[in-house]
Order: structure tokens, then C-alpha cells, then sequence
DNA sequence: TGATATTCGTTGCATTTGTAACCATCAATT
DNA sequence: AATTGATGGTTACAAATGCAACGAATATCA
């Protein structure tokens, strides 16, 4: 198909392979694997990846305010309000008035909410499974350790 | 500030921590990467992510159609037209038409285009060396194994 | 106390993206 | 040759996103 230049080699021109540049390589895996699972929840349960992510940031800790979900969940807080409408809607959360401090609502998933996370983080737990087998071991644990390593990093150039 | 539910060990409700869930542990290390990057042609070439990939795509193989920049850099057909009109606009390549099949448009970089892409490389690779280097050469290794073994997979689900 | 600055969360607007439909051309079948 | 289907690429439209501005509430500090 695509014939590879012939001068690479030789060239002093600085040639550069995008699939063996490491952020287009992460960005395409990421994208891969997410695909799976977002496939998952949004086909069984119609939810956006900013609504997935609320939710399971809410699972986790019994309430939140909009700003700690952002942070936890990487995501800007206007995706944040989004997110978070749309699941008070389908009555997944409320949102609870901080009595002390009246700018803060405090986010709390209802017996519903709760109820449809567990079945989604049993979904998620299996596709991740099925992703670290199909890894194997060894290759998942090296990305395990590799991801821990990115993580510390600090904000790069 | 936010305080992990206390009933995690005890509870049979199946409990999953967002930043231990492999896909978005992916994702956001891979945006937290390319970030940096992006912020590079943006800022000093005003390239959007699209346009980058397929400077990136054409600089590699002296000319391709449109269709296997898609397939080789990732991208869907649309991101991909709208890419090449915008670098066709600003003469960083040229389309030749293929003189056997009228669909086809050949896309070769101008002599800018290729000028562009070899400043850009070198500041790719500059890039790339200094995250190689703060992660460490154990951790780059794991990350670029394991890469790899993703890369291998099928579609999943 | 009063003035200014900061924080929390939402919303308007412009940009980016995906989907589907589309046109033009070529291939396959009759 | 005519019909049907597939392919390369573009575009219209709707949905998702980011940015900046905003209102309301609180914090800071003279």
C-alpha cells in the first residue's frame, strides 16, 4: 500500500514514524481500549463518558461537590455541569445544599444511581479482565507500572 | 477532601476506584502526554491535532491518498478532508490527480510543508526524549512493550 | 464596614467532531 | 451497454466540547 521513503536513512532531514511516536501511540491505545467499555455503557445504559466518569467518581465517595468530581475525574467543570444535569434528570443523583457555604451543592447518587453503577462497575470490572488476558501478564503489569510512572509526572514543556 | 466510603473491604456491591480502572488510567496519561506536545504546534505552528497527523503522515511517505493518511494516522475521512483543506489553503501540500482513477487524489507536502515538518520533528523528538527521560529507561521500556501488545489486539467486545 | 478579589457552578457562543447523506467515478454483473 | 453496487472524498446537520463571561456567595484586607 504506502511505500515507505527511500531516503530515510541517509536523509539528515529529521524523519519521525507517527506510529512510533510515543503520544500518538498512547493516544490511539487509550482510544482502543477505551472504546470497549464505552461501548458498554453507552449502548446498555446511554451514558457519556463525562456521565460514566460522575458516576463512578460518586460510587466512590458517598458525596462530592461538583468541583472534587472535576478533579478527580480529570474533567474541565463544564463537562462537569453537563454530566451532572443530565444524571439529576434521569434522577441517578440529587444534589444537596451545603448549609455553611451556599455556593456548594453537595452530589449524591440515589438508590437508583447506586443500583446502576453496581451493575455497570461489574461490567467494567469484567472488561477490564478480559483486556488484562488478552495483555497477558507480563505485558499488564508493565503498563500498570509504566501508567504509575506517567501519572507522577509533572506538566511537561 | 474527599473521603473514600468506609464500608469499600466489607461491601459485596462490586466497588471500583475510577483511578484504578485501566481505560480512564490510559486516557489520561496519554492526554497528559500528547498535551504537551500539542501545545508545541499549536502555539508555534497553529496546527490543530488533525493537521499535525497528516503533516506527520505525508512527510513519511512522499505521497498518499486521502484514505490511507486515514487509515495510517487513525483518523476518520472527515477529520482527514478537513485537515488537508486546511493545509492545502496555507500551500503545505498539494493534491495531484491520479491519472488512472479520477476518485483519487494524490497528497504530496510542498517544499513549506516539508520545511514545516522537519522543524517539527526535531521538536517531536526533543519532546519525546525529555518524557523518555523523566519517566526513566525501565518505565519507557515497560511503556513501549506493553504499547506494543496493545497495539496487537483486536477490537474488543 | 466597605471595597476588592476569589470561588462555585452555570450558560452563551464559537469551534470541533461524528453521522449520514451526497456526488462523482469506477467495478461487476447481466 | 445498462444496471447495480462499491469506493474516494466532501458537506450539511446535529451533538459535544472549550472558553469566556456571568451571577451569587464567600474570603480578604484596608
Amino acid at each position: 500500500m504506502l511505500n515507505m521513503k527511500n531516503n530515510e536513512a541517509l536523509a539528515d532531514e529529521p524523519m519521525l514514524r507517527l506510529e512510533a511516536f510515543l503520544p500518538y501511540r498512547l493516544m490511539v491505545a487509550a482510544e482502543k481500549i477505551s472504546l470497549g467499555f464505552s461501548k458498554i455503557y453507552k449502548e446498555k445504559y446511554d451514558l457519556s463518558r463525562p456521565e460514566w466518569r460522575v458516576l463512578a467518581t460518586l460510587a466512590q465517595f458517598n458525596r462530592a461537590t461538583a468541583t472534587e468530581v472535576g478533579v478527580h475525574s480529570s474533567m474541565h467543570k463544564t463537562k462537569v455541569s453537563r454530566a451532572v444535569f443530565v444524571l439529576e434528570k434521569r434522577k441517578w443523583l440529587v444534589r444537596k445544599a451545603d448549609e455553611l457555604d451556599r455556593r456548594v451543592e453537595w452530589l449524591e447518587l440515589t438508590r437508583e444511581g447506586k443500583a446502576k453503577f453496581a451493575a455497570l462497575a461489574k461490567l467494567a470490572k469484567a472488561y477490564e479482565l478480559q483486556v488484562v488476558t488478552l495483555l497477558g501478564s507480563e505485558a499488564s503489569v508493565k503498563l500498570d507500572e509504566a501508567l504509575a510512572r506517567v501519572q507522577e509526572l509533572q506538566i511537561l514543556v
